[in-house]
RNA sequence: GCCACCUUAGCUCAGUCGGUAGAGCAACGGUUUCGUAAACCGUAGGUCUCCGGUUCAAGUCCGGAAGGUGGCUCCA
């Protein structure tokens, strides 16, 4: 900050050697660098580009500056309320509160927002001023402001600590201010459209063992336009949620008999097996075998995986009426080993093992795939939990290769073509991959950890993936690729992923025998591609907005006729539809035309088939699909029709998604 | 788990100041036999999530529980 050439962007902007200021450029641009017109800066005018309010990235940088007037507005309604942070975020902004009156009701919300108003119509400066660290704490501590001084305290040595003013009504020039450091709208005037949107809880720092803050999010628009077509887009979200379609289409259900438990009704059940199917029928090229493996261990397996050690609070772990008894007996007050002689199994590892020690494994059986789409069963939090996204029981199509070190590369290579091929057959175009490392609680050596960590590393690298690492998220026996797309509410899951395992072979003493005759041990490959088929199908649903493909649709094709005249024809035809394998409903009702098709369109049923005198006269439907009519098509045309449309991606022919990888196994 | 909010018919939702339960759709019965997004008439459907409290009286007010919804670092 000694550095004589360093000049504000203002300043650099009104050299003339750049477009000459207006009142539209609201900051900078650097690079990757979004730097307001406040903050001194060293660089040539030729390095910058203007961002005007108009621009995209003018958004953001509106957006904090709106946050800012908001902690404004809450102090001076609710004096005593201590500020944290307030970034802006994808879709808005927040800011979080330390409120000693406790939580903001909607009510406090109008308020609020009203305040920022009248603070945003008084058009005055933001202010950026420069303070040493110990005048900043001192500052802070001197208001009271405890998270402000635990923030400064935390920054590096050398850090130059910014304060943001702007002025309020009623208040002195620049009297409100915040730690910050920036970049703000060059005034209050700059800002748009506000709307406070919701209150929750938030931990301190996102640590539960700290103090609960008051968030309040936000968003922010240039115009009322805009606002408006956002509020529209979060419509349209609402209406693709797939817990509303999972009512409306009668898919699953949920009782509080058995909560995060989903029961899948006929057609959520129908799609479910589809899917299912699907991944096995890619098996069999793929070269992997299934098994099906018990529900309920005991619990010495639990041990010797470490799920017991490293996953206890995700189990469950069931008791039986004799096992009740025998505690009751032994210890009046429950005693919990007992209770943990049998344990529900949350996940299929253990069991494959136990599969792979059956007997003596050669060389010559690696790499060995296994495939199980058991049920698991695990304790989710409650807060956690989200319609089919996050449920406590599901299955996964799950798999786990053994396999030789030298093995890893090539299978991971394999897995990343059938994961590639599977999504793209659902037509899932932003996935996300990111690499998820060593967490404290962990199995195994640092060297196993190196050695997995990089084998992963090697094929993103390799195959020029671009991912994200995520440090301390991987699972308790090895490092994970996951692989990550977004609902319909802009909400991030995890699908499929690949973990590479050195921990569970070494404690399940696992061995092959190689070609000179020495016991070796093998790697393990823990890999899904849909995930949790739950999980899938939920996310799936809002994907196509329960417009189901025609080879997962429950029904193909509704038969709709116009009067009664007709309902021996549709029987017939829906016969030879069901013989050839076409799934198919009948609307034979006494409604009208006109309502039997907006059922059928209500339940986003791929075809519908109108047949009157005219279609039973001429052996034909006037067919139409979601997009409109399709005019008439005779019988034999509309049985071959559905039969080659309804066939999976990968069952007979091979589909342009299919072919590359056909050429395989 | 923690914070806030929600829970009334199968679904979507009304229900005023505390005075004893309503609509539309769906279901069922009947009438209608109809040509591209909702025919008409009628019937039935309720432990107002559950437990407790206040009150002459609770869907409504208070407390607790269960289930659900949003959120719990995209770091000043």
């Amino acid at each position: 900050m000694t550095e004589p050439a360093r000049q504000t962007a203002r300043e650099l902007l009104g050299t003339g050697t750049l477009e000459p200021l207006d009142a539209d450029v609201i900051a900078v641009k650097i690079g990757d660098r979004i730097v307001d017109l406040h903050t001194p800066i060293s660089a040539e005018p030729s390095e910058l580009s203007v961002i005007r309010r108009d621009s995209p990235e003018a958004l953001e940088v509106i957006r904090h500056s709106t946050a800012h007037v908001m902690a404004d507005a809450v102090q001076r309604l609710f004096p005593g309320t201590q500020v944290t942070i307030g970034p802006a975020i994808q879709s808005g902004f927040y800011y979080d509160f330390d409120r000693p009156d406790g939580p903001f009701t909607d009510k406090d919300l109008q308020r609020i927002e009203k305040e920022m108003r009248r603070i945003m119509n008084a058009k005055r400066p933001f202010v950026r001023e420069v303070v040493s660290r110990e005048a900043a704490i001192e500052l802070f501590r001197s208001m009271g402001e405890t998270y402000k001084v635990e923030l400064i305290e935390g920054f590096a040595a050398d850090a130059e600590i910014s304060l943001y003013r702007h002025a309020s009504p009623g208040r002195q020039e620049g009297s409100w201010f915040d730690l910050c450091s920036g970049p703000h709208v060059p005034s209050t005037a700059d800002l748009g459209v506000v709307k406070l949107t919701s209150v929750a809880g938030a931990y301190w720092r996102g640590d539960e063992t700290r103090p609960m803050l008051q968030r309040i999010y936000g968003t922010a628009f240039r115009t009322q336009e805009e606002l408006d077509r956002y509020l529209e887009q979060q419509e349209e979200a609402k209406r693709r949620d797939h817990r509303k379609l999972g009512k409306e289409l009668e898919l699953f259900w949920f009782h509080e008999y058995a909560p995060a438990m989903p029961f899948f009704l006929p057609r959520g059940a129908s799609v479910y097996r589809r899917l299912v199917d699907y991944i096995r029928s890619l098996y069999v090229r793929y070269g992997y075998e299934e098994v099906i493996t018990p529900q309920i261990f005991d619990k010495r397996l639990f041990e010797t995986s470490g799920h017991l050690q490293n996953y206890r609070e995700n189990m469950y772990l069931p008791v039986t009426a004799e096992t009740l008894d025998e505690i009751a007996q032994q210890e009046p007050s429950c005693s919990h080993p007992a209770l943990e002689n049998l344990s529900q199994k949350p996940m299929n590892c253990p069991s494959h093992c136990l599969i792979f020690g059956q007997r003596r494994r050669s060389y010559r059986e690696l790499p060995w795939r296994i495939a199980d789409f058991g049920r698991l069963h695990r304790y989710e939090r409650g807060g956690s939990l989200h319609g089919l996204a996050r449920v406590r029981s599901f299955c996964q199509d799950d798999a786990h290769i053994f396999c030789t070190p030298e093995q890893i590369h090539e299978e991971m290579r394999s897995f990343n073509e059938l994961l590639f091929e599977v999504y793209r057959a659902f037509e899932f175009k932003d996935v996300r991959v990111k690499l998820a490392l060593r967490p404290e609680k962990r199995l195994g050596t640092e060297a196993m950890w190196d050695a997995a960590e990089q084998a992963l590393e090697a094929v993103l690298k390799e195959s020029g993936t671009p991912y994200e690492l995520l440090p301390g998220e991987g699972a308790f026996y090895g490092p994970k690729l996951e692989f990550h797309v977004t609902d319909a509410l802009g909400r991030d899951w995890q699908l499929g992923t690949v973990q590479v395992d050195y921990a569970l072979p070494e404690r399940f003493g696992l061995e092959y025998v190689d070609a000179q005759g020495q016991a070796n041990r093998p790697v393990m490959l823990h890999r899904a591609i849909l995930g949790s088929v739950e999980r899938f199908l939920g996310v799936y649903i809002e994907h196509c907005s329960g417009k189901f493909p025609m080879w997962l649709a429950p029904e193909q094709i509704s038969l709709l006729t116009v009067s009664e005249r007709q309902a021996p024809f549709a029987a017939e035809l829906a016969q030879k539809l069901r013989d050839a394998g076409v799934r198919v409903l009948v609307d034979d009702s006494s409604d009208k035309l006109g309502a039997k098709i907006r059922n059928g369109r209500n339940l986003r049923l791929p075809y519908l088939a109108v047949i009157g005198d005219q279609e039973v006269e001429q052996q034909s439907v006037a067919l139409r699909s979601g997009e409109g009519d399709l005019g008439s098509v005779s019988v034999a045309d509309l049985i071959e029709r559905l039969v080659a449309e309804g066939r999976p991606p990968v069952a007979g022919a091979p589909s342009a998604s299919g072919a590359a990888a056909g050429a395989r196994s």
